[in-house]
DNA sequence: TTGTAGGCGTTATCAC
DNA sequence: GTGATAACGCCTACAA
């Protein structure tokens, strides 16, 4: 059933079924009213790849992210879709995983399917952080349509980046530790993205502040896995810290799990921060301090910003948002 | 850059041009190689609206699941597009959340994309459990493309469902709390699903084969939400049980919080058993025991299936596959 | 092995 | 207000 059909059986021509179909109002209500009638009756849906063809659009935007099974990427999805949906556009989903050749690859892929506009979610699509990480991918992405990086950054025209102000949030958690009265707190992290050099520097920034060194001792870096950082640091023996700020909830959660395991208690003997404010801290026990970087506003923001420059309209290239921390039971604050 | 173009520069026709993109073998080695030397040069790229528009399709498979927040549904998406580009397919996503009329709103819109098959997600897609399921805008769906169920059941042609088999998991897991002394279980969910009605039917196999009575009190549907089910079980003071099957390792997790809240040790006076397996069941403390309904398994035969379907062999319209209950930290046995 | 021409189902630009 | 008709860019018989 196609517009042709549709237009013999009303007793009129294609170009008015068309017109009725995207509701001009150059076409009197009788016709309209005939015509909407035999296209119920048949239940006529356009064919989108001829109106793509015609229009060089499907109303179609690639969200690519490392990996959806991520809880915070899982929301972000979650939000940035539903958001999308409420615009009239559909999404395709693309998880790269974290390898250049495969980020790049998944760009160059989703490019094919020509969308509208392409959402990068996750520090790991930003120009620095990771060694060696070249972003011409994304540079040259946007030299055909407008690309929005959540939590990321990449300089360039066309690319808009919406992020949150990781290193004022770390700064100020430690600030927090450090007043508590706190003297080694230690730094956990599972990457060197972006987003992580930039809490790092937080975390730098407030020790230096408060007179306090910075000591490579204290920084660790470990894959992100609740029994495996336990066990890492039980059997670090030697190395003393009074407090914890990790990048992500799970391992502020395996940060817990230890002072279990060595029977401290928390927040007394150990207080604990994590990252996300993601349903991990609502499951651990006790119940995780957290930093929010709102990754709902992130969203909604950059889809609200996508729709203004699909339209034409100008935006900021980059956008900071704050972070909140969300305290609960593993901090004396 | 189009098929003319490359065509005229690389001095051939489009015919041939179009035989070079689709590596036909009716090509010269020698005419190949120019053609394609023409094509790199200007990073031509065939438009795929108007390839859709003459094959019908978009190599494009619609994927709609309630909620890719739940980290259930986030890995089983993650699983699917994972596969589905391994076959060369690109996946659009609905979350159609779960109200009936969403839900085949969602089919409704996702349809119109002309994807080449529908996969849904989730046993809120089922013929029965939840009052007044219609399933005809699915049986409808399956009228042009075929419709993959993910842990739903529906009958109907050109429908095909995997799912695991929940009621042999929990009369297992019931079973195996009975043997190990437990008298009172109470059966905790957040639905009634289909899913829901299958755990509840093993749940009471296996009370009725080992004497035991059913009772209405031992069964409690609650918003999954962990601070709120401790609460609701605190508030239950006259509730007495020794164990807890839920449908859920969320509401696991707050079972296990009641206890702690109410310093009950665990698993001696209260033995817990979740669902699905997820990281909830890590994160919690003691960790718990929980079955897992394999959801990897179901994704990837469910894509290996579609693939058959979509090339036009057979396959069997309904595969049960079997869950393995892990055991953890929450229970004695 | 290669080229020609018609069709896929729209939208848009003209006339009337 | 409505109707022809030419794009849009590709695939694929059918011819050569």
């Amino acid at each position: 059933m196609n517009i042709y059909d549709i237009a013999e059986l009303a007793g009129v021509s294609i170009a008015t079924v068309s017109r009725v179909v995207n509701d001009s109002p150059r076409v009197s209500e009788k016709t309209k009213m005939k015509v909407r009638a035999v296209m119920e009756e048949n239940n006529y849906t356009p064919n989108v790849f001829a109106r793509g063809l015609g229009l060089d659009s499907m109303q179609t935007i690639g969200i690519i992210c490392p990996d959806v099974a991520d809880m915070y990427m899982a929301n972000a999805v979650a939000c940035l879709e539903h958001r999308l949906r409420g615009y009239g556009y559909d999404c395709i989903l693309y998880c790269s995983g974290y390898q250049q050749k495969k980020k790049e690859n998944a760009v160059d892929l989703i490019m094919k399917k020509r969308i509208d506009a392409l959402v990068l979610v996750g520090s790991t699509y930003a120009d620095v952080g990771t060694a060696g990480s070249g972003c011409e991918y994304i540079r040259k992405a946007s030299a055909k349509i407008p690309v929005f990086l959540i939590n990321g950054e990449v300089e360039g025209d066309n690319i808009y980046c919406v992020y949150s102000q990781d290193e004022q949030a770390a700064y100020e958690a430690v600030s927090e530790l450090i007043a508590s009265g706190r003297q080694r707190i230690l730094f956990l992290t599972d990457s060197d993205t972006y987003s992580v050099m930039k809490k790092m520097a937080g975390y730098e920034r407030a020790l230096k502040e408060n007179g306090l060194p910075v000591l490579g001792e204290l920084k660790l870096c470990l894959k992100n896995q609740i029994q495996y950082v336990r066990d890492i640091l039980l059997s670090r023996r030697t190395l003393v810290f009074d407090s914890v700020l990790a990048t992500d909830d799970g391992l502020a959660v395996g940060a817990v799990k230890y002072a279990h395991a060595k029977g401290l208690s928390i927040p007394e003997d150990l207080a604990v921060i994590g990252y996300n404010n993601s349903e991990y801290a609502i499951c651990c026990e006790p119940e995780l301090t957290s930093v929010d970087n709102t990754g709902e506003k992130l969203c909604s923001m950059t889809i609200d910003n996508l729709m203004k420059v699909v339209k034409g309209e100008k935006i900021p290239a980059k956008i900071p948002v704050e972070c909140t921390l969300v305290k609960r039971c593993t901090t004396d604050f």
